[in-house]
DNA sequence: CGATTTTCTGTGAACGTTCCCAGAGACAGC
DNA sequence: GCTGTCTCTGGGAACGTTCACAGAAAATCG
């Protein structure tokens, strides 16, 4: 007890912070009363609640979260797990908007939202016991690839969670997706549509539903005309997939006259390969994207694509993982695509 | 006592956690035994390791961290604090390549990096509670404004923190930097050096340092030759700041011959509005952004610009904020640019 | 004015860990 | 056989809250 009492010892080197009790004992009240009016409930009369609040400001007491969540046994923060390949966070703006439609709904519903991101296997772990932990109330994942391990320890804890997205091979959990195969579907017939005869595709993320999902779309909707020679594959979403993609299929069919780039920024590399290579888009080549994000706008032409409403990906997401810590069962929500046809076909 | 053993109540859905008493029960041993194995330490027999192990299979036990952090005083876990308008999340490829940076840093620290975005004023009190709970040992703050609340808060209690870029008017807080005005200086100069003698700026996001900097860079560049009439501000580094801004140029002097941007992004815009309005470039006019970010090389003809290295920023902040949890000074660091001269100037 | 309700305050117990100390046993050295 | 070291285990105390309960004081009621 000696030691404790002569704190200016070197191994801690912060000072120590106010505990509810400095302030109870500043404010010559009980520590319950200090924490009745910390937490603004009623039965504390206006003397007592000035006093606290003046002992606080002058002791510089904030609360201790670990304390609170111990007791608790909640935390009021949601976990966004990212779990994307470096150039996918740099490229694709559909992950910002997902990260800001969950948040606005989680925030109205006073839930902090932490994002952690996992770029390694280390990460992978560290991630998984951070949620385990308790720390968080629940999760939402995004860009979830095939049996992602994450996935499975968020299951096998029990913690409420959704996928933006919907990956097979994945635990049961509610997710709030798009069809994607019925979009690429949709989209493909319109560009046959204009009348093209010799139509591919630049596939990418086959790893993920999103990826094959849209490939199968665009089989279903060339039917008998399908040529698989004329689909190449890339493993990301990348403008670089798309400017090689696009450069590939030229020398396999120097007649292509349609491409379906399985996003925008597939799309984008797509169009500058074509326009290097001397095609005229779309008098020459029709080219059609995926998600409507700002790289649409951004082409020249301008990209006809499927709208795809990430924003509202990310906030049902939350609103599942909302409804699970209410109770309720959260139940997987599809939402609309739109096709925008703008220029590019 | 009687209620708890009969645990079917429907007040607490989710089963009860199983705690270290219930894996010390389990295995005959004691809690303290448990604790030691499971935090890996010696004086631990052989026997005892693999009955404890055992008895964690078969009950199930993870290690709340609430209770860890409540008597450890730490959560080993940075915030990193995102303070962006909508927009840029999507369009500014930095953010995701200094949040990588930051994350390979702590994550070999074995320190959890966890994302806090702020969105609206509700937010931006959320996160301030936040971090102040003690959920976080440390915070790095990215984009933070002039006079940020945030800032101001983490100084106040005193949290380990650095910004990435250096904002005055915030607290002193160690920070990793570029010398924007430096690079701005240095870049139009170069464009000079090509024979331009109208040369405009399109000037963005001049509440932050970084827009304010390459705007004086600019400036002291310019010397004699400066002419406010040839400077347009925009609130964001966007394409449409870009595209809007060139063509106000334009406006104003048809005969502008050279244009530094304050991004790629706004290079891009700018690029664009410059060859709808028919003018070549580099022939007509000599463009020039800041960034070397994915916009450069897409850019047709490709970016001349400053390269800045993104990551590092990301990662000398996170290391600052490490310097200070293990008692050093963490003193602020500025690190080099480069120019990537290429074809657009 | 006594009985009842309402408002307000203090305190013990609990949340689930880690840390520290005491002590038991094994083994070595002399 | 005594002393000393090393290995191993158990249990009390502490971390900083919230909660439930008890009881005092004040207000309301019949």
């Amino acid at each position: 007890m000696l030691g404790y009492s002569t704190n200016m010892s070197l191994t801690r080197t912060r000072a120590r912070r106010a505990t509810i009790n400095d302030v109870a004992d500043a404010a010559g009240l009980s520590r319950g009363t200090v924490s009745r009016v910390v937490n603004g409930e009623k039965y504390v009369s206006d003397e007592a609640r000035h006093a606290v609040e003046d002992a606080i400001a002058r002791v510089g007491y904030v609360r201790n979260s670990a304390a609170r969540n111990l007791v608790k046994q909640e935390s009021r923060a949601i976990g966004l797990i990212i779990h994307e390949p470096h150039s996918l966070l740099f490229e694709d703006p559909n992950i910002g908007s997902i990260l800001l439609g969950a948040n606005e709904v989680l925030s109205k519903a006073d839930y902090q939202l932490v994002s952690l991101i996992i770029d390694s296997d280390r990460d992978s772990r560290r991630v998984a016991d951070y949620l385990r932990g308790g720390l968080v109330d629940g999760a939402v994942i995004i860009s979830a690839r095939a049996s992602d391990p994450i996935a499975a320890a968020i299951a096998e804890i029990g913690l409420p969670a959704a996928f933006v997205g919907h990956p097979d091979g994945t635990p049961e959990l509610p997710y709030a997706a798009i069809d994607n195969e019925e979009a690429a579907r949709a989209i493909t017939s319109r560009l046959l549509g204009t009348g093209r005869k010799r139509v591919g595709m630049i596939a990418s993320a086959l790893d993920r539903d999103s990826g094959k999902d849209r490939l199968s779309g665009f089989r279903a909707a060339m039917g008998g005309q399908f040529d698989p020679g004329l689909v190449v594959e890339y493993p990301l979403y990348t403008y670089a997939a798309g400017f090689d993609g696009m450069q590939e299929l030229l020398r396999r069919a120097p007649d292509i006259d349609g491409v379906f780039a399985a996003s925008d920024a597939v799309a984008a590399g797509a169009m500058t390969a074509l326009q290097e290579a001397g095609r005229r888009v779309p008098e020459d080549v029709g080219v059609v994207g995926f998600d409507d994000s700002s790289w649409a706008l951004r082409c020249r032409p301008q990209l006809s694509t499927v709208r795809q409403p990430a924003d509202l990906l990310g906030s049902a997401a939350a609103e599942l993982v909302l409804a699970q810590l209410n109770g309720l069962p959260g139940t997987p929500r599809v939402l609309e695509t739109e096709i925008q046809w703008r220029e590019s076909a």
